[in-house]
DNA sequence: TTTGACCTGTGAGTTGGTCACAGGTTTTAG
DNA sequence: CTAAAACCTGTGACCAACTCACAGGTCAAA
């Protein structure tokens, strides 16, 4: 197969293919007659596999690490669910942040309803946000 | 102020008062003896104000801009509405993607509980997340 | 044979900063 | 007074995960 064929055969774009290539991901051969990539069935199913890796949240090191895992015949699935449980955590937060953040837009939406637009005047610049009470100002922990 | 001292107000790393005085967002003056930054009043208003907007999701373009609307005697604050408004919705889009991916993260949980690891045999990499069932593979729009 | 579709590698752009570096200035301590 | 520490300057690289552009080489069909 050529760069567009597996590419279109897991439905991605064919520089991702190229990509996924110089990251190592994928281990295609060279044609010697005009140095073109060759890839075969074995790196179509890694790059399925690195596809559904990423919509669940794996980041390329950790993908290249279960193949590289997988190519030393020891089995990653541990790891996998490892790397899954952390992820599953972060999801959670994140989505427990975004609740947040949309309870306050809500709030302060109908806030804003009552608040006149009032052009700035050299000491506000626009009410609505200079008057949105952040959270994470009063509470959260300071980076060193 | 010099540069550290508007970081230190605002509370943010001095790298990014350099930053945002690259983007435009601040227009602090020369001192001319020995070609030092200087920051008043109203730029760490600004610089405070750009910061509160990021929390929000406002880009640094879109702050941008409602700084020069500030900036024109224009009232922002219905552009603030508007963005502030996609940006609403944009979140709550956000949440329930994540849930969805949650929801399908924790039954791919259970159902792995009862699958065995299986070491790579070269038509498997790991079954964990090969049969991974993908929704947004059957039913979801390609771009163009 | 020429056009168009594909291939190659390299490098830049995206976002919002952060960090490193080399050299100049100012402040503080001894 | 001087030396070191802390600050300032601009420039440019780096992060993730691609995507796109470019210049030049290859190959298939009309």
């Amino acid at each position: 197969m050529k760069v567009k064929e597996i590419a279109t055969a897991a439905g991605v774009n064919p520089d991702t293919v190229r990509f996924y290539t110089r990251e190592g991901l994928l281990r295609p051969t060279r044609n010697p007659d005009n140095n073109y990539q060759q890839y075969d069935a074995e790196d179509l199913r890694r790059l399925r596999f690195a596809r559904k890796a990423r919509q669940l949240g794996f980041s390329l090191p950790e993908i290249r690490q279960i193949l590289e895992q997988a190519d030393d015949h020891h089995s990653p699935c541990p790891m996998v669910r490892d790397v899954f449980q952390h992820r599953l955590a972060e999801v959670e937060r994140e989505i427990s942040e975004l609740q947040k953040l949309r309870a306050r837009m809500v709030s302060a939406l109908s806030t804003w309803q009552d608040m006149p637009d009032g052009t700035p005047d050299g000491h506000t610049i626009c009410r609505l946000i200079e008057h949105w009470d952040d959270p994470s100002s009063s509470s959260c922990c300071e980076e060193s």
